[in-house]
DNA sequence: TTGAAAGCGCTAACAA
DNA sequence: TTGTTAGCGCTTTCAA
């Protein structure tokens, strides 16, 4: 059982609410009995209750931050930055890690507004998740980033995806490729629909034709996209470029690829977007569409602050786009002259 | 402002007690009493407020998961773990990421406290860390998980880094190497102690010197193992093999090899500790010691909800360990028996 | 500069 | 089965 500040003001010989100001940093307290206070405090070894102090203000220190699949590299990148931002700002994150699953998603909601947190950053939003609009009934201020609800008037802090998955695609054909592949993630997310947006819009702007048998569905994980490179390179004639809609998929392309005997980039090469951290390996080297994970986590939580701490009612506008980078790495070439080493194998 | 439970009563017609049986889900409530409460509460929108609910019960349901790092993919799949177990009990997670730095450690230990978390598992602490003590001071269950303090009688979950350590130096002496590096974790890591001790005791065991040249400081990121395994590659002569006390050091590890031209593992085998799922990857293949990292997580949890929910006063034996396992890939293999591509280059 | 008193939203005796 | 009452630990008037 804790000590209260009932107690501090006893032994120090003030009311409580003398010692409420010491601790709030409060003027109009002599020096002398600010010194004492804080004698007893340290003595005691008091820790105020945040509970019950948000009890009488209406406010907390807690942001939530729901993100999808904390596995998925690209969110402990964008994880560690809202947190640093978080804690610098006096605020404490809770963790949400819906696992792709939306009935997850509705039991952090709940959870969430019982603990009457000061805000929420959504990285993962999906169409059919009602959370947000449980949020602005409770009036808890929402922050979208990464992903977006069209139509909806939410702040977000996103990347170009269109733009990004067309700079890839763009890229891809020319050096020579014209059986591009791509795996998306999620149906129903954003950043899966804009990227496919993008890689379709620059095949069209190429004369190219766009083959269903080369669209494969992914969920964003390494495994979905092992299964579907799998399938890919099973088809004829097989893709010579496939380009995940982000890097993690990317990573279960190479696996796939290299297990069925591909080389890369030689037989074929393999994309991905997000840029995280572990694509830079030597032994990896993934080519791919950057975006600046940390700064846009940053500015997002910068923007829920506001938001909390009322400088804005209404953020406008409310998308914030950050330019996507094309980063050329190992795992992409050109189309090679010869026949592809499976079908030299297969014949 | 949100509703309250005061709201509902007045609209329901029954006093506020009657609310707080219905949301509670107590007996004693008349079924229509009960359904025409619940009809307001659904009408209005009213989510309890878990501010006042804990002013009053004395119990949170929050609890503090600090880790060092949330970037080395190791803690993902130990907060997913953690997350999961929490969520299913009802409990919602504060993630403290202290980024490797004691001072953070300690602004998270007063804000837990503040916050009044039912409890605390930190996988990551050092000898440096006070904030274990202020725990037990503020009589706020703690658990161990991964690393430990030593002569601290608290449940720690753990896995035989010594054992572990050892199993995989005497795996690379049998593979034929004498000249096997080590690239250490934090100092006062017990992880870094442990894995160390089991690698020493293992090249003693089998007449190896120590050699100091081939004992090299790390502090578990990429970085630092990429910088050690650069300087350890440069010394003459260069070891063989490099032991790195976890995967993601020995990513870095990957990388300084593959720059300066040394050819895994025919020039150098390299392995880590922990066999985090990255490095199942094709393309990385890393050789390592597997742990259990998924069920430790769950089972500290476990113990830790036991502390708060008074099953245990005590838990006996402090530390439950878990076996590790050799995971034998791509990255370790026989001594060459001619000389190193590097030699051959130099001369 | 300080203290007394009220009250945040809820739960838990106890009484009816 | 239901209501009344007190109080969790703090902040915030208001008065002294």
């Amino acid at each position: 059982m804790p000590v209260s500040s009932k107690e501090i003001a006893a032994q120090a010989g003030v009311s409580q609410a003398t010692v409420s100001r010491v601790i709030n940093n409060q003027p109009n307290v002599r020096e002398e009995t600010r010194r004492r206070v804080l004698e007893v405090i340290d003595e005691l070894g008091y820790v105020p209750d945040a509970t019950a102090r948000s009890l009488v203000t209406q406010r907390t220190t807690k942001i939530g931050l729901v993100v999808s699949d904390i596995v998925n590299p690209f969110y402990p990148e964008l994880v560690e930055s809202v947190e640093a931002f978080a804690r610098d700002s006096g605020y404490a994150v809770l963790l949400c890690n819906t696992q792709r699953d939306p009935s997850i998603d509705k039991v952090y909601a709940r959870f969430l507004i019982e603990q009457r947190v000061a805000g929420v950053l959504f990285t993962s939003v999906t169409p059919q998740s009602t959370a947000p609009l449980q949020f602005s009934q409770a009036s808890i201020p929402v922050v979208f980033m990464n992903r977006y609800l069209r139509d909806l008037p939410v702040p977000s802090v996103l990347t170009d995806n269109v733009g990004g998955a067309y700079m890839m695609t763009e890229y891809l054909i020319g050096l020579g490729h014209s059986r591009i592949a791509f795996i998306r993630g999620l149906p129903d997310t954003t950043t899966s629909q804009d990227r496919e947006e993008g890689y379709r819009r620059c095949l069209a702007d190429h004369g190219l034709a766009l083959k269903q048998a080369l669209l494969e569905q992914g969920d964003y994980t390494r495994e979905a996209a092992y299964e579907a490179t799998v399938r890919l390179l099973h088809t004829t004639p097989s893709p010579t470029a496939i380009f995940c809609a982000n890097d993690y998929m990317a990573f279960g392309a190479l696996d796939a690829a290299s297990k069925l005997g591909f080389r890369v980039p030689e037989d074929v090469s393999i994309a991905g977007f997000d840029n995280i951290e572990l694509s830079s390996l030597q032994t990896i080297g993934l080519t791919t569409v950057e975006q600046p994970i940390a700064e846009m986590a940053r500015r997002a939580m910068e923007i829920l602050l506001d938001l909390i701490e009322g400088q804005t009612a209404v953020h406008e506008p409310w998308v914030e786009v950050y330019e996507p980078k094309l980063v050329v790495r190992k795992t992409s070439g050109i189309v090679a002259s010869g026949a592809r080493r499976k079908e030299v194998q297969g014949k």
